[in-house]
RNA sequence: UGUCCUGUGGUGUAAUUGGCAACACGUCUGAUUCUGGAUCAGAAGAGUUUAGGUUCGAGACCUAACAGGACAACCA
């Protein structure tokens, strides 16, 4: 259903940078005509709304140009990546909407990118390397000074093939040798100066097993792995700008296949976390209940939370693809999911911080059904019943003892409208010894029930409520902004983000809800009338469902 | 004192490739509403980092400056 949703969506009119370099080449015949893009996440992590972005470009490219898009997971470092992780972006990516040409593997390339690095030592243009880390790290320079030559860069083409050979083999330590490419010291990129290709790694691979002990690095491994599935554009964020000419350079040494390498800004969210780094630090400091943490930006979190596939698509179609760093304000993201959540998701009523409302001419003991409809914006889903009695629960902000003037909802004297019932007027207010408030006194005004002949009069306000005979007990997690609160412009100094983050990010409360829901599943999305959209969770039982808060209404609903 | 990238309202993204800056979010009005939501109507807010130059004309081109970012992992 969500591939339907897909198709319907609208065509952007002007292009982005990258569209515009597709189209030249397209047009130049570059490529013959095609267009074939990659997703190449490194399972080392789940993935995050940044990623997303990155998803929707890639395969929002493919489709556009009738092209194929690949899951590539670039698993060259076994150290950091497990097959958990493999999984989960396979689930979020299908997730999103989108299903990949082939889903490959960098390390299955592993053979051929052995070869071809012998062929690069048989040409001159690689080297075994002894030394060590820290002489490699010094010897390169750094962004200002030039780098000096490594005293094994011009051991013998035998010697490199009879080492890099035992290498292969296990016969050295780690770190005791790696492999390098020959290209120039002096060259004011870094990446340029001899980087390495390959480093020795006795560890287990979650897919070769101890097949190898020599791993490829990045730079050595991707430009490669794209060649090798004919990838024509390969999409990256700015951070690889400088890698470039290296990308280059291996596809020119090894005379294969070049795809060109593009690179956009990645997404910034204000107020997010979205270094994966820091988000698994959280997972493993047990900060959060786990990747999926809907207060978490993983996808599997904002899933969790209730947001939508297609309000994730549309928020990155409308965020756009430029190259200038960018800080996207939460709103946006919030009015993409409000835009699609109100369209689709069912109205109930919820009380979720109570107060006691007794209709004092409302015979005791007698009931009645009144009629709500599921969602005004899409009459199609039809009514349902909800009990009302003579005692409610009521918000307990929707009631004010001395009321503002611009205040109206329910104050003393005052008449206010119950949402599919009766309208009511104050009398008076119920106090415990201590001054606090324990239940408000109302007359319901007959005749005034929606639909009936006095239901036309003008109230200010219209408040929700829930009957105290019938209601259900419900658990609100009151998630904050996305999605740890942490702002780098209000971190102390001297402090890591994780004594930065709010601590109150979610609080969680008790409450009232209709005793049927239409759907009780997980992920079940529901806009608590007047506060706000609201999903349940998969901690919920049989007696306790548990919900997360989506999203707030605009102005943050009845809590205004 | 290096190389590369980037600089358009508060935030993002555009501008038919040189013709006095558009769209979205946000903000603020008003109408309407049995959700202070939604919907509808409208407003404010940038003269495009700065200074020169080319041109009849520049946000777009050139030069310089300034500002921000990236690069010194046997990570990706």
């Amino acid at each position: 259903m969500e591939q339907e949703n897909i198709l319907n969506e609208p065509i952007k009119k002007s292009l982005n940078f990258i569209e515009e370099i597709i189209e030249k080449d397209l047009s130049e015949d570059t490529y013959q005509g095609k267009v074939h893009t990659r997703f190449p996440p490194e399972p080392n992590g789940y993935l995050h709304i940044g990623h997303a972005k990155s998803i929707c470009l890639n395969f929002g490219l493919a489709k556009k140009y009738n092209g194929k898009c690949n899951l590539r997971f670039d698993d060259t470092n076994p150290a950091k990546e497990d097959v958990e992780y493999v999984d989960s972006i396979k689930e979020d990516v299908k997730w999103l909407g989108f299903n990949w040409d082939n889903e490959y593997y960098a390390s299955d390339y592993f053979p051929q990118l052995y070869s071809w690095a012998v062929q690069l030592i048989k040409e001159g243009k690689a080297y075994v390397d002894d030394s060590s880390q820290e002489d490699i790290s010094k010897g390169r320079g750094v962004p200002t000074q030039p780098g000096t030559e490594s005293i094994y860069r011009n051991r013998s083409v035998e010697e490199n093939l009879d080492l890099f050979e035992g290498m292969k083999n296990g016969e050295f330590a780690d770190g005791s040798r790696v492999l390098r490419a020959k290209i120039d010291m002096t060259s004011p990129n870094m990446h340029m100066r001899d980087p390495i290709m390959y480093r020795i790694l006795k560890t287990e691979h979650h897919r070769t097993g101890n097949q190898w002990c020599i791993y490829p690095m990045y730079d050595y491994a991707h430009g490669q792995s794209d060649s090798i599935e004919g990838i024509t554009h390969s999409v990256c964020t700015l951070e690889f700008e400088v890698h470039r000419p290296l990308y280059n350079w291996f596809c020119d040494a090894l005379a294969i296949h070049h795809p060109k390498q593009v690179e956009f800004a990645r997404l910034n969210l204000s107020y997010t976390v979205m270094s994966k780094r820091k988000l698994l630090q959280l997972v493993q400091d047990k900060l959060v209940m786990g990747w999926d943490d809907p207060r978490m930006p993983t996808i599997s979190g904002m899933r969790r939370r209730g947001y939508t596939p297609e309000s994730m698509r549309n928020f990155a179609e409308t965020i756009g693809i430029a190259k200038r760093d960018n800080t996207i304000e939460l709103s946006l993201l919030e009015f993409c999911v409000r835009e699609n959540l109100n369209k689709k998701a069912n109205r109930t009523m919820a009380v979720l911080n109570p107060i006691k409302l007794i209709l004092d001419n409302y015979p005791e003991n007698s009931f009645e059904e009144l009629e709500a409809v599921n969602n005004p914006e899409d009459l199609e889903t039809g009514k349902r019943k909800i009990s009302f009695g003579r005692e409610l629960w009521i918000e307990r902000d929707d009631f004010m003892e001395e009321p503002s003037k611009k205040f109206f909802r329910l104050s003393p004297g005052n008449e206010v409208r119950l949402k599919y019932a009766y309208i009511i007027r104050c009398n008076s207010v119920e106090k415990d010894s201590e001054g606090n408030i324990v239940a408000i006194h109302c007359d319901y005004i007959e005749n005034t029930k929606t639909g009936e002949s006095e239901s036309g009069r003008k109230v200010k306000g219209t408040i929700h409520w829930a009957s105290v005979a019938h209601a259900r007990k419900a658990e609100a997690r009151l998630l904050d902004k996305l999605f740890l609160s942490y702002d780098p412009e209000d971190a102390e100094e001297g402090k890591t983000f994780l004594d930065n983050m709010n601590p109150e990010s979610m609080t969680v409360i008790e409450g009232y809800i209709e005793p049927k829901l239409i759907n009780e599943s997980p992920l079940a999305t529901y806009q608590f009338e007047r506060i706000g959209y609201f999903c349940i969770d998969k901690d919920s039982t049989a007696d306790k469902l548990v919900f997360n808060r989506t999203v707030t209404l605009k102005d943050g609903g009845a809590k205004r």
